[in-house]
DNA sequence: CTGAAAGCGCTTACAG
DNA sequence: CTGAAAGCGCTTACAG
């Protein structure tokens, strides 16, 4: 007896039983291409031997479909994964994704380490990019000839999935003004060309439209500013950089702690994050949602909701989001520019 | 002229340049294998073809290495990517694996479409297994010869991270109890072997400590209880099936609704999500926490912290046991069964 | 320092 | 219904 070989292949099978590989391979395909019989055989012979079936390594060569998506994210994987929005899109692309064989494979555009092996993005027969990609990963390194599709962002050419930013934040707005603040403030995200964490000042350089959504959100606040009286240029605007608890935190404690009648009685933030730190921050320091200071957020994602005051917020679905994107990308909707709908929550955080 | 090829290869490269595909291939993966100006001749060349590097999907059958590693999860992708817990365990593992040039697949051992595609989970180098496999993913599927981790489980003869769930526990309890309870409750996790989402009654068959490790901090619980003179038959134990607000909720409801002289003024919660779940809907309900009701968690997610009352939880680094793991299979550290120590957290809703 | 050649494990027209 | 043969695109000893 020869020592059973360390790795079984489908012609080691083949042989064993004296049948063509095709028929080996066929009988994990193709049932239909050969006798149900052999097919018994073959199949109960590989599990004798402890064959799993066909190599995926091998298939994906061969067929060159490797039955992997690729999602790229413009943040990093940490950031993602922990952040509620971007859960919820890459849960809604593997729900679909998953529901037709195919499996998620997670890039970064912005982790040093993939710069170091571009080649891995390879493997995907496709693509997801999920927001504007900085500088590490260009999109020109992605196979160029691979379908993909772009979330919250426009590729020239490409199919995209995205919300309206600009009336969604005029309605959240136009919501939140019509009870007449004393003094309004707006916390907005990636805004400026520079890092800045805190307050804008006139004189930094902003991101064009194309490179943030921040500028289409804070046109839509703008717009409902001006329709109610207000100059948009008095209105302060602090910037975040990053939508996390601790990177949030010192900028809120500023805002909170200004004297009483320079504290804006009404925060409008641009994300749901923004807005629940500021309520934490607020209630530790006695200040009362809303009769002290009214809070909107933006994304509507669980935690707003599932505690006490309720953020009011503009939520959008990023879980169908997700869904739409795999979609195109597994060609089971049409290729194009889709926009979802956003839907005003009112909760108390601002009634 | 001829049209350019769609797809162009290694092999093109090397005829347009008059030189071997050896040279090509060594251009890009080993520097010092060919002169200095003969890979600038062929990184340009390339460039202007449009050529994006050796194809991953040939490489990884030539080498038998794909950088690619499994992460396979107990529950379903949804729940896990939304779940703050394998949230940080998915980050900490990312972060070792950027690192070091491996990318993420994300496959789960409940997901229906996965039993399709079996295969693919042979395009891993590893396997990181969070998390006790249901019925549709058996073990027995992934590649026998490649490595795997498990993670807060056991599997015979392979590696593992984990906690040590019975001292954590019995470590919380005792913690809570120093201030003795009028009544104590316990909200357990997957105890039984039936769905089971409310109250446990005696009679039902409850899950091995192999199969869930509820049992093992149940039992740390029962540890502390005896300890403190409470007979634990005389606990009333509540379980959740999964680890959600929604799933949650309705129990937890039931729970603070009862009379007020059988509602326990102490829950041992088996998870932050739990506790988090409870402190909100005894606030919509009047109870104060700590006061009328004391609340202890389990996890110490980000969460519970960034919030008042904080939660008095036993925090564990979910973030470290991914990294570790990940360290384990690309073989930065030793094989063997790794404990990582938990932490007391004390905060307002449990003094 | 460079090139010719074998082969990773499979799938798929195609012929019988 | 079954089998012989080509080839997916690359990497790697090996010879020169």
């Amino acid at each position: 007896m020869t020592p059973p070989p360390r790795h079984i292949t489908l012609k080691d099978l083949a042989r064993e039983l004296g049948v063509s590989t095709a028929s080996v391979s066929n009988a994990f395909n193709r049932p239909d291409q050969l006798s149900p019989r052999l097919r018994e055989r073959i199949l109960s012979e590989a599990q004798r031997l402890g064959y799993q079936g066909p190599d995926a390594r091998a298939r994906t060569l061969r067929t060159g479909r490797s039955r992997i998506i690729a999602v790229v994210l413009a943040e990093t994987l940490t950031y993602s994964l922990n952040d509620a929005v971007s859960s919820e899109l890459l849960a809604g692309i593997t729900e679909v994704l998953d529901d037709h064989g195919h499996t998620l494979l997670l890039l970064s555009g912005r982790q040093p380490g993939s710069a170091q092996t571009p080649g891995t993005a390879s493997m995907a027969d496709g693509f997801i990019v999920y927001g504007l990609m900085p500088s590490v990963m260009l999109l020109s390194d992605l196979p160029a000839q691979r379908p993909l599709v772009a979330v919250d962002f426009n590729i020239e050419g490409r199919p995209m999935v995205h919300i309206d930013n600009e009336p969604a934040s005029y309605a959240i707005a136009c919501h939140a003004l019509s009870t007449p603040p004393r003094r309004v403030g707006v916390i907005t995200l990636r805004l400026t060309e520079t890092p800045c964490n805190g307050r804008v000042t006139e004189t930094q350089p902003w991101l064009t439209a194309e490179r943030t959504i921040t500028r289409a959100r804070l046109d839509g606040f703008y717009r409902a500013f001006e329709e109610h009286g207000i100059t948009p240029s008095s209105v302060p605007v602090w910037n975040i950089e990053e939508n996390t608890h601790d990177v949030c935190a010192p900028v809120i404690a500023e805002i909170l702690d200004l004297p009483d009648d320079e504290r804006p009685d009404l925060l409008l933030c641009m994300s749901d994050r923004i807005a629940l730190t500021a309520l934490t921050l607020a209630e530790q320091r006695g200040l009362r949602v809303p009769e002290d200071l009214r809070l909107t957020g933006f994304d509507g994602i669980a935690e707003g909701q599932y505690r006490s005051p309720r953020l009011t917020t503009m939520h959008q679905d990023s879980v169908e989001k997700g869904r739409a994107a795999a979609r195109m990308i597994l060609d089971l909707e049409p290729h194009r520019a889709l926009t979802l709908n956003t839907e005003l929550i009112v909760g108390e955080s601002c009634p």
